[in-house]
DNA sequence: TCTCTATATTGACAATCATCAATACATATG
DNA sequence: CATATGTATTGATGATTGTCAATATAGAGA
């Protein structure tokens, strides 16, 4: 799969030829080519992988068109999963900054925070604008 | 950790006491609460989750600061990771439409697809603006 | 205090993942 | 064709994950 090979973004040296190429050799890497720090990297990476599973990406969804009023029972009906199930995703959710929660009365609230998806979208602001250099 | 609550966003019904609600109860779920599609949200969660580890999010950091002349040796330079270990990776990012690859002579070439992390650079949108409804 | 309800935790299990060593494949060159 | 080099695949292994049933915890009310 994939064979057809497009090329969505211009390579650097589109000019450049295959004979430039293998006369420049490879590996002739540029420094400080990981600019991001590893532990900037894992936390980071830990966000993304807590969103990286279809029922925590719904629950994020729904959360965030429900504004701060879903208890935990509210997110167990959308999804054909066990109780225990429901709350072991909200804690992974949590424990990744992602959301957080308020018990009121009996019920536990959950909602978004809107600062840690505004982080993640502003890295692929940077991903997009920082290219070549 | 993570005791001290703080909101970060204001409760949709800010003004609405305890007491109010216990009175409502709970599990008065709004229609079409999942707005995303079950498709959507498995395609969107694989990327997320291909990010979601942080050798495999350096390596889109550095090529997307790279602009398309990075090797496979270039990228294992980086990292204290085997050859094969880094082929994996990058196998795991152009099988989520993350990155792609051109070969050049004897050299394999990766590069970074803007187009994927727009779409999720725009989910991110999507959950920052669509709040309540 | 006892009961009821909402949510969290524990423990178990199959599935997936990250990693490496060994090997295979592909491209260029002599 | 033979050899060298860059990259991919295979197979194995320990670690992590998603899920549920069972159980525990916590708040509200009788």
């Amino acid at each position: 799969m994939n064979d057809a090979i497009t090329l969505t973004a211009p390579l650097t040296e589109a000019a450049e030829s295959d004979q430039d190429v293998l006369a420049r050799g490879c590996c002739n890497l540029a420094p400080n080519s990981l600019q991001i720090a590893e532990d900037d990297a894992t936390r980071l990476a830990a966000m993304f992988k807590a969103i990286g599973n279809p029922v925590r990406l719904q629950i994020i969804d729904m959360l965030s068109r429900y504004g701060g009023q879903a208890c935990v029972c509210d997110v167990e009906s959308l999804f054909d999963l066990s109780q225990p199930t429901i709350s072991h995703h909200l804690k992974v959710l949590r424990k990744a900054g992602l959301i957080d929660s308020e018990q009121r009365g009996l019920w536990r609230y959950y909602f978004v925070r809107p600062a840690a998806l505004q982080e993640l979208q502003q890295w692929f602001g940077e991903m997009l604008t920082v290219r070549n250099q």
